[in-house]
DNA sequence: AACTTGATGGTCT
DNA sequence: GACCATCAAGTTC
């Protein structure tokens, strides 16, 4: 039988870009709640579109932590955001997956919309897997949180990134090429 | 299929 | 006071 191994910490002490592409296809639970990457987004302090761009302050301030924790924000005061933490000031906006474990416990959380739906999207993953301020600053490698590396390739497009102004033409968008479960198709 | 809009509040200047 | 790393429901083509 197949075993996926567990993402070491030291998986984020790399730039940003190669983590953010080897991210595509690792299964994120959180209490066993989740399923496999399919849309991520790489942000870092050279970056005007970076909540780090500005330097350090009292919502980023795990941007600037250690490696391998999480960065979770709220934003339009409704949504929750997850970022996985990677060198200083560096981070990647985990954006969508599809949802394969804990489908009952998603689609109460989501109010029963479709199953592509259910997590196609930053704010709905935060809601479907139950994120919230309690998980800023925790480490990835600890419980509620399990990241399990990719057992095979993905198809992976890169494209310019969702909803910012700033920075709006770099392509720092992964995604696996035509998943249903993208919070937008990538081009190509 | 593309677009517009209202919801709702934290963060930073 | 402006600006958001958004979402879902609505309108219009």
């Amino acid at each position: 039988m197949h075993m996926m191994p567990t993402i070491p910490r030291s998986f984020f002490d790399r730039p940003v870009l190669d983590v953010a592409r080897d991210l595509i296809g690792a299964t994120l639970l959180v209490d066993g709640v989740g399923g496999p990457l399919v849309e991520v987004e790489a942000y870092d302090e050279t970056d005007p579109a970076s909540h780090s761009f500005r330097g350090p302050t009292a919502r980023n301030a795990a941007m600037f932590g250690p490696p391998g924790i999480a960065y979770v924000y709220k934003i339009y005061g409704i949504h929750w955001c997850l970022n996985f933490v990677c060198r200083p000031g560096s981070a990647v906006l985990i954006r969508a997956l599809e949802p394969t474990h804990g489908l009952d416990q998603m689609r109460q959380r989501r109010g029963g919309l479709a199953d592509r739906q259910l997590c196609s999207g930053p704010g709905k993953l935060c809601e479907a897997l139950a994120i919230d301020r309690r998980h800023d600053h925790v480490p990835l490698d600890q419980p509620p949180f399990t990241l399990l590396a990719a057992d095979r390739d993905h198809p992976i497009v890169t494209g310019p990134r969702i909803g910012i102004t700033k920075g709006a033409d770099t392509p720092w968008r992964f995604g696996v090429q035509n998943s249903p479960f993208l919070s937008r198709p990538m081009k190509g």
